[in-house]
RNA sequence: GGCGUGGUAGCUCAGUUGGUGAGAGCGCCGGAUUCAUAACCCGGAGGUCGGCGGUUCAAGUCCGCCCCACGCUACCA
């Protein structure tokens, strides 16, 4: 039995995400994971919120809540909605947990005693209204080349010079609006990346099975200018782990924390020990530690394309930075945007429909169906609400639902409730077998090798298999004179919707549990041998005819959603 | 500016290391069917594979230049 470890990127605190961060990582880890486990391996599948920076700050601040009870609140939120989405995570953590400071201070405490990290002295600008730093892009200003007055201090929107907050005219905090802002010197910890540069760099290149879009990232960043750059892992800040050497003081540092980027991905790991410490879990050092019996797992990380330096360079060089025998990834799966309507989906200024909003209109499996399905994984994709449409009504109403309701309703209507007795599956029935045992290959290999929306036509096609037999053996015309035969027909189409439901339960776990609740079925095992899977459901065996699996769009509807989130989300 | 990713049928996209007349889904047209959520099934039309030039017996696939879209550019995360 494979073990894999998976893990995606862990979502910002600050509010609700949108369809596009939730294809961007989530989802796909989600697919991946229930198929690992349908096939019987052993996963750990972990995500958390990620807690700490400026703009947590500055959204509790909004909201007029101590940043703590905000976290704490959106980690429920968030922690809720994906529960409604599906999200199987065996734990979704916090990087604000206990365990993280620890194992934060921890690496940072190792690094320092390898010599890998150096304080600078710099200076910064800060706000003395706001009584803090200001990071770049929270400096507002004029543009000194074109003008625009609302340029931030990391690069004008209007005209996309690159700036420099110093550059800014008439500079002011974006925060506050105030102008009493000045420069001040301040002493940050940097992580010697640069030492590590070779180590990544031959790690990197070892990749060859990555995606493209993974490695020519990475690589840009090794390679641009005077390659890898050293990193800076502190930030003045209140809310975030305070800089501590392992348990130890660090001298100097006592009002400092660590930049979000250095503890966020190391919750990674905590969360495996909060998995344990919370009692669902045990021992999770088999999954992280080499030396502990996590040689043989197959770690796979998602993300979307604007993670990937610091999944390929910061964390890796991290981990072999420490000097212990911590697991390292294996595969990363990176994704492009979604984009919505024309543009990009937007959380400040919400554009684009929100996890919460999805789920208010309709079931979590329409919206897995059309994100997996479309899914941007070699160039941007976009959501439009008539593809929307057109997808959950096609695919899954017309394919997948109507079959289960035509077959189900015409051995109702001729046989009752139940599987019909008699014959036995000839050489039509075995070509369909054949068949499906060639698409489901198929599936298990776009599957394996993380083609999701290949794996999703994939899929697709074995609902088709389904009624394209239903039309060509046409029971409700061999009912007339043999209906023994008619019998063989209906008894491996009923066969096929527990068949169905295994296979799609990766997609659309919700549909796939109501698939076997009807058909009385136990959740099947992942079909070894299509034949005997096909002959589950025996003779005499009761089921149940519901009403349709999944409800069309009507235009109606679409038009009335398109128009309703024309506008943007209403600030919260 | 630098780097990256894309530009293939009306739309959304597949097209392994260059090799039989370029594919899928949707849409459209036609046919068949009536068990079913006016669904399903079969067939068809439609593309000078962004442009120009080059390598080759052979290029959507390799090389060069150009055009267009999008993204990243290290203190947002």
């Amino acid at each position: 039995m494979a073990r894999h470890l998976i893990t995606s990127a862990i979502p910002y605190i600050n509010g609700i995400k949108h369809l596009g961060n939730l294809i961007g990582s989530q989802l796909p880890a989600d697919l991946y994971a229930r198929y690992q486990r349908a096939r019987g391996n052993e996963v750990l599948f972990l995500c958390a919120t990620d807690e700490h920076g400026t703009p947590a700050e500055l959204a509790a601040l909004a909201a007029n809540v101590p940043v703590v009870e905000y976290c704490r609140e959106m980690h429920k939120v968030q922690s809720e909605l994906a529960d409604a989405f599906g999200l199987s995570f065996d734990f979704f953590g916090r990087s604000s947990s206990p365990q993280n400071h620890k194992l934060t201070q921890h690496f940072a405490g190792r690094l320092h005693a390898a010599g890998l990290i150096y304080e600078v002295t710099e200076s910064q600008i800060y706000s003395v209204t706001d009584n803090r730093f200001l990071p770049d892009r929270y400096i507002a200003g004029i543009c000194p080349a074109c003008g625009y007055e609302r340029a931030r201090g990391d690069q004008c929107e209007n005209c996309t010079k690159q700036l420099n907050p110093t550059d800014l005219i008439n500079p002011r905090s974006a925060i506050s609006g105030s102008t009493d802002i000045a420069m001040r010197e301040t002493k940050h910890l940097y992580l010697r990346q640069s030492a590590l540069k070779e180590q990544l760099d031959q790690w990197i290149d070892e990749q060859t099975d990555w995606p493209i879009l993974t490695t020519s990232i990475a690589k840009k960043w090794l390679h641009d200018g005077n390659g890898l750059q050293d990193r800076g892992i502190t930030r003045d800040l209140d809310w975030g782990i305070p800089v501590k050497r392992g348990a130890k003081a660090w001298p100097g540092m006592e009002d400092k924390v660590f930049y979000v980027w250095f503890d966020a991905p190391i919750e990674y790991i905590a969360c495996a020990q909060e998995w344990v410490d919370s009692g669902e879990g045990e021992n999770w050092k088999r999954w992280w530690r080499l030396d502990e019996g996590a040689d043989d797992v197959r770690y796979t990380q998602f993300m979307g394309k604007d993670n990937v330096p610091f999944h390929t360079l910061s964390f890796p060089a991290t981990l072999i930075g420490s000097g212990e025998p911590w697991k390292r990834v294996d595969y990363i799966k990176s994704f492009n945007y979604l984009n919505y309507d024309g543009g990009q989906f937007s959380t400040s200024e919400g554009r684009g429909v929100f996890m919460d909003q999805a789920l208010a209109l309709l079931p979590a499996d329409n919206w897995r169906w059309w994100l997996l399905s479309n899914c941007p994984e070699n160039s941007d994709s976009e959501f439009t609400w008539e593809s929307f449409q057109t997808g959950v009504n096609k695919d899954l109403a017309d394919v997948l639902g109507n079959f289960v309701s035509r077959i189900t309703k015409f051995c109702q209507s001729k046989f009752g409730n139940k599987i019909p007795d008699g014959g036995s599956y000839g050489p039509v029935e075995n070509e369909v077998i054949s068949e499906l045992a060639l698409r489901l290959a198929n599936y298990e290999a776009a599957m394996e090798g993380l083609e999701i929306r290949k794996s999703a036509q994939e899929l697709r096609a074995i609902w088709a298999v389904g009624n394209e037999y239903l039309q060509k053996v046409a029971p409700w015309v061999t009912i007339r004179d043999n209906p023994t035969q008619a019998a063989v027909q209906v008894r491996l189409a009923l066969n096929l919707i527990p068949l169905y439901a295994i296979l799609s339960e990766p997609f659309i776990p919700n549909a796939s549990k109501m698939l076997l609740s009807a058909m009385k079925a136990p959740t099947p095992t992942w079909p070894i041998d299509l034949d005997t899977a096909l002959k589950a459901l025996k003779p005499g065996h009761v089921f149940e005819v519901n009403g349709p699996l999944f409800s069309k769009i009507s235009d109606e509807q679409r038009d009335l959603w398109q128009e309703q989130f024309a506008g943007g989300r209403e600030s919260t």
